[in-house]
Parts: structure tokens; C-alpha cells; sequence
DNA sequence: GGGTTTTGTCAATAACATAATCTAATTGAA
DNA sequence: TTCAATTAGATTATGTTATTGACAAAACCC
């Protein structure tokens, strides 16, 4: 998140991390199949059946997994099927947007278990944080399951020097604070923080159309723009966790004047934002989003415009992000309703050539997310859940290292 | 590299991968610090005294590991340092590009040993193949040390449908064949196989400005431009080993015609084919590569005009790479002397804002690789290193997955 | 019912790292 | 000079984790 993120190296192996690790791989196994025997997650983690037995043994123990009964399938003795418990554990979300506060709690699948919108007329940190203390103690009052951890996202980027990118689609009072350390104190707790598109891209891999795809692209319409990655199944934050700024690259040459400095930056067209300020010239009132679906639905002139003129845009930015990524495919998610995004994504105009036009693609270029318009809530609460379940290289923080 | 690459688990560590991982940290941390003792290592990698003593004793018996005496520091008994044992491996690197064929051969402290360049007149396939199993043959003659891997540089992308990326910054009769078959069958064994861009990247990761640097952009210029990313230490390849295709990003709206069927591509304004073009309309002969550096040095017209127009058109692109990948910096390189890439930098326009504009920044936005203009002959040697040398995750192949 | 196949469990083994203890080599202060 | 402090390195014993191999259990097929 700062500077010090820089140069990480890895760190040796031993018995305890390995047995962490081995843990984790056999969740996450389990957590993508639904439900799998022992004999089969053998062959999958390339372990032997005994250290799975063990292993499985002990996550029923923890409470993280619970048998499923037995399975006849063909030959041989039927497995016993496990499955990831949902009762196992729990995470809190919180999504703090321009407008409101939304508090999400998942359980161990991933199934919604309590949702909260809390309307924000003042989002300065000393208003907000206080809010959020107490949401959070809420949400954690709703269940009985342990607590795996808080996940926060907020509009990035974060810890930019200057006025240039604090524009109306940003959290104003929040620049020149240490936003996740005012958090953990806010709650008590460590909290995970990250942007809405990252925690949505994430959202997606873990609970929607990325379970089944590593390497995707999502682009994330909440009050601006926002680009999450998701490389390898694990999402990319750059070095110092401002990645997918992808809001302020041009795509209209002498375009509208962007409060970065720019021209015709793509937020400026393709964003909440852009739809609002289209209200604004034809002189009526910003609508609420929970509005927008129903003036899509009735064929509202300005809502039809804005989707044709984020659509002419978009496509540029696709072809893009396809050269320099190499996605499997770019899935559109956002703050809108399913069937607005939907709109855009059929109005979008022939994409350009780039190297996605490989051969015996299975996937769409663009598709759909599936994780409904809550999904940047949902993506916060799933931010703890990624760190349990997913294996990663250890690594150790950079103040141990040598000069 | 094709679509099988999609999806892969990680998998279950047992006492012996466990092995492989704690000597390649170990070798990887002693090679970024040239000399390190064994207490030092220890705490680095988060081992024991003891454990660290049985891997570097290993590492000393199999010869990739040297004692280098002991070094006095202070109080306590001195340390006996160890350092990267250059005869103890060494890789061949070959990059095949439009007009000729580099050979290089790495040790493993990444010293350049060996260094050959055949021009080549036909770049097909089938002329082609023989002459890199003869030189491969040819360089393996000229060490003594165990080969650790042959890397194989080309233009990318590869596997891509129909003509439309098939311009001339790409090689003629090469679609459509398993390249890396084809390879590993000319010579006898496996290769690693990259675009010019990232084996340039990781070239610098490893022996230039990058090894302090885990995050970042490099801009490659060959016959094209092509990018090559480095995350946390590692290239990106993307989901089809085709990431990076920065030429053809649209950077002047109703600009030149690019083969690939847009308009105003980044490759048609910054690249060595575009001084090409600007030698034809000049009605003068187009330079080699090594011609380039003199004709620069004496203020020809046409080299300058080529700088100002490529330096103009990379500042946008800059702006969108830091916004999107949120890089520690950029750094350029490519085939171009390091005075012509100077100067291509130092002709910048004002770069636009963006992420990078960070408090306490301490890297420059843009800067000049160290690793020459065969950089990306280097990176292809670099490659099989790579592979030792880092510790990685492992994931199971594909199709040993369940359905 | 017997052969085959697959799952699941037990006990013993192997690999690797940890822990504790001791020796060696250097610095620095009395 | 002497001796305590400090750091490195070696030796031995111990512990954790996964592997190996043998065998029992439960289903299918003939």
C-alpha cells in the first residue's frame, strides 16, 4: 500500500507453513468442486491419500469442512463427500461509496447472509468512521460462526499527492490519511482494504463466472470507473495498490475536460458520474440508482443516450486491455442493474482486432458479471475469505530485509 | 500458451518439493546480494541456522554455490560468505528476430560468455530451424558447465487467428506451427519460449536496474514496441502467453493505417519499422541496426524527427500504464543504442498525471534499462535461469484436473 | 460367491526442519 | 593482557509432516 511494499522476497519452507499451505489448498479444492472425496483430492493436490486424510480430518475438527454422506459412484467403495461448512466461519463487508454505506456478511460459501444500506449524507472520515464502528459490531452481532476478518472497499486511488485525481468520484477528506489503519481502529480489527473494482473483480473469481477462469479483466461501473485484474486467480494491486486507475485514460482525443488535468478521460463517459451529469444538462434531478432500472425499463431518453455513448468508448478500452493482459475474457460489473449492463454490453460497437482473436476460444470477449449489483459489498466481504482460502508464496515483509 | 493454460490449482507441498523451494530462495537471495553468510540467510529466508547450513552445504556440494572466505563485520566470530558459483551452470539464450539470429550464453551469475550473431536472410520456419539447432549445438561447445536450458526469444504474438496482426514487426510462416515444438525438436531439448518484450523484462529483473525493483513496465523496442511486465518479481504473461501487445493501442486517432486493421497504432509511430518507413519516404536506404547510433551521433534529420514523433506518442502511454499497472517505474530498452533511448526519453513531453504522481516517490517515472541493446538475447538466456532461480508456486497441469 | 476396483485406516518410515548445547573466532572494555 | 560479550558454526537429539506399504471395507461385475 505505500512505498514500502517494494522488494519482497520469498521465504523458506517448513513443517508449520507447510502444513498452512496444505490446509489452504484442500479448502480452496474443496470450496471450487462443491463437494469431493478424499481419494480425489489426493489426485488433485498431488498429495497421498493419508496426508488428506489427515489434513480433512483436521478441517472437519476446525469446523471448516463437514462430511456430506457417502457417494455411489460406480466400482469400488463409495467416497465420503466433504464439503466446505458454512457455518465454518464468517467475514463482514462494508462498502463506503459517495452516497451510502452497504454492509454485507457471507458465510463460508460465500451465501449472503445479512445485507444493511446505509444512506451517507456526509462521507468525511470523521462522520464516516464512527458509522462504521458501529455497523460493523452490528453485522457481527447477526451471526454466531468465527469472525475471519473485515473487508472494506472504498473509491481508490489512495495516498496520491495533489489535487489532480480527487475529483467528484472520489471520497473527499480521505486523502492524506492512513485510511486502513483509521479503519482497524474504527472496528477494533484489522480490516482488508481495496478499491471497488479490485474487491469486485475478486467477488467474481471466488462466488460468480470467474470461479472457472484465472485470468480475467473487470470493468466496474460504480461512481467512476474502475478496472480489477485477476491474474493467476489472484488479484493484481501493483506495487503500491493503485492499480486499474483505468478511469482516467483517454479515449477521446480533445474530449471533456477532466479534473485530473486530461481530456476525454473514459470516467468522463462511462461511469455513474457521466450518467448524472447527463441529467444535470437536460435539466432534471439526479436519480437515485435504485431508479435507473426503471427509467431503462421505460425507455428514458438521457439513460439511453449515456449507454450508447459509455458503449462507443468502451470498446477502444477493450481492445486494449486484451493486448496488454491477454485476458480469458473482460466481464462488465457494476453499481447498475443487470439488465443495464446488459445494454451496454449489446450496444457496444465491433471490437477492435487484438489478440484475443485467438484460435478455438471458448469464452465471449466481453461477458456479463454474475454477482448482481451488490457485487463491490459482496467483493469486500470476500477479501478476508481469499486470504484463508487461497495458497499463496510466502513472503517476507520488507522491514526484515537487509540494507 | 494455448487455452489449456487456464485454470490450474495449486498443489499440496510434501517434504521434497518443501526442498526445492528452500534452496531456490536461498540461491535466488544470495544471487541479489552477491555475497551473503549463512546467519544472514537465515534470517532472510526465515530458516534456521541449521536448516540453512544443510541447504548451502548442498547447494557448495552441487557446485552452484562458492565459499568466498570470511569478511569481518563487527563483534562476533566473521561470517564465511558465500556467493554464486559462475561455473556452476549455464544457459543458452537465442533470439530470433526479423533480419538476424543472436546467441547468447549466460553463467549463472548472468555473465555474458558467449555472443553470436548470424544474419538471416530467410526467416521461415524451415530455414530457420536448422540454423538455430546448428548454433545451439555451437554455443553448447563453448562451456564446460552443466546447461541448465535454451530460452527462445521471438516477435510475438503467437497463435493468433487470421492475417490480422501478421505484419511486418512479425515473423512470415510461423502461424499456425507449434512453435515451441518446433524448437525443442530442432534442438534436442526443452526451450522456454518468450516475446522479445518480456524476455527483455526479465533480462532486466534479473542483472539490470530491476533487481531492486519487483514492479514494473518495460517498454520494448525492436522492430516493433511490445511490453514486458514484471509483478512481484515475476513476468506476466497473461491467460495465452500473449500479454504485452502494447504496438498496437491506438495513440493518434485517424492516424497512419496499421495492418492490423486500426488506425494510428502506438507500433506505427514508435518502432524501428516506423524509421524504416521514415528512410523510404526520405527516398534513402533503411540502416542497419548498428548504423543507427553513428547516424544519430551526427544530427541526421530523419533520426531526430523519428525521436520527436515516438517520444511524443509514448508520453500518453506511459500515463495509461502507470494508471493501469501502478509500476514502481517504467523503464525502456530495446534494440537501439543507449544514447538513441536516452534521447527518446529525454524528448518526452510533460508526462501526463497519474497514480504515479505518489508522496515519497524515490524511482523516476521513466528510466533507461542497464542490461544494452541485447537485452532481449540476454532475456532469452535469462529464462531457464529464471526458472531455477525464483521460487514459484507450483500449480498442477491442467489435464490432471477433474471435470 | 469370487474377483476386481476403489476407498479408507493403521503402523512404520523417511525427509526435513527445529531445538538445545557446545565450540570457535572476533571485538571491546577493564 | 584478560575476560566478558557477541556472533558464527557444528553436533546431537527431537518433532512435525508427509510418504510408504499392508490390509480391511464396501461397492460393482461376472
Amino acid at each position: 500500500m505505500n512505498e514500502k511494499t517494494r522488494g519482497q522476497f520469498a521465504i523458506g519452507n517448513n513443517p508449520e507453513r507447510n502444513r498452512e499451505h496444505n490446509r489452504r489448498v484442500v479448502l480452496d479444492l474443496v470450496r471450487q468442486h462443491g463437494m469431493l472425496g478424499r481419494m480425489e483430492i489426493a489426485r488433485q493436490t498431488q498429495l497421498t491419500a493419508q496426508a488428506v486424510a489427515n489434513i480433512v480430518d483436521d478441517l472437519v475438527g476446525s469446523g471448516l469442512l463437514i462430511s456430506t454422506g457417502r457417494r455411489r459412484s460406480g466400482r469400488g467403495q463409495p467416497p465420503i463427500q466433504f464439503a466446505v461448512n458454512p457455518e465454518g466461519a464468517a467475514t463482514i463487508g462494508v462498502e463506503i461509496a459517495t452516497d451510502q454505506m452497504v454492509v454485507t456478511v457471507l458465510d463460508l460459501t460465500g451465501v449472503l447472509r445479512y445485507k444493511r444500506i446505509v444512506p451517507l449524507a456526509d462521507t468525511t472520515p470523521e462522520r464516516c468512521l464512527p458509522v462504521f464502528g458501529l455497523e460493523v459490531e452490528r453485522a457481527r452481532k447477526s451471526f454466531d460462526s468465527p469472525l475471519l476478518g473485515v473487508g472494506v472497499v472504498m473509491p481508490g486511488p489512495f495516498g496520491i499527492e495533489g489535487m489532480s485525481f480527487v475529483g467528484p468520484t472520489t471520497l473527499p477528506g480521505w486523502s492524506g490519511i492512513d485510511v486502513k489503519a483509521a479503519l482497524s481502529e474504527a472496528c477494533g480489527m484489522d480490516v482488508a482494504l481495496e478499491n471497488d473494482a479490485a474487491a469486485a473483480a475478486v467477488a467474481e473469481r471466488l462466488f460468480g463466472a470467474g470461479h472457472a477462469i484465472s485470468h480475467f479483466c473487470m470493468l466496474y461501473f460504480g461512481t467512476g470507473i474502475g478496472l480489477g485484474m485477476i491474474q493467476d486467480g489472484a488479484p493484481y494491486r501493483g506495487a503500491f495498490g493503485n492499480a486499474g486507475e483505468i478511469g482516467h485514460v483517454p479515449v477521446v482525443p480533445s474530449g471533456r475536460l477532466c479534473p485530473c488535468g486530461q481530456r476525454g478521460c473514459l470516467e468522463r463517459y462511462a461511469s455513474l458520474h457521466a450518467l448524472h451529469e447527463k441529467f444535470d444538462q437536460s435539466g432534471r434531478d439526479r436519480p437515485q440508482i435504485s431508479e435507473i432500472e426503471r427509467l431503462f425499463q421505460s425507455g428514458d431518453q438521457v439513460v439511453q443516450a449515456w449507454i450508447d455513448e459509455a458503449a462507443a468508448h468502451l470498446s477502444t478500452v477493450i481492445g486494449l486491455l486484451e493486448n496488454i493482459f491477454d485476458p480469458e475474457t473482460i466481464i462488465f460489473s457494476g453499481a447498475f442493474s443487470d439488465s443495464v449492463m446488459d445494454a451496454v454490453i449489446a450496444r457496444l460497437p465491433p471490437l477492435p482486432p487484438s489478440v484475443a482473436a485467438r484460435a478455438g476460444r471458448t469464452q465471449p470477449r466481453v461477458m456479463r458479471g454474475q454477482t448482481g449489483q451488490y457485487t463491490a459489498a459482496l467483493g469486500a466481504a470476500a477479501l478476508p475469505l481469499f486470504e484463508i482460502l487461497t495458497p499463496k508464496l510466502e513472503t517476507s515483509p520488507p522491514d526484515q530485509q537487509v540494507a
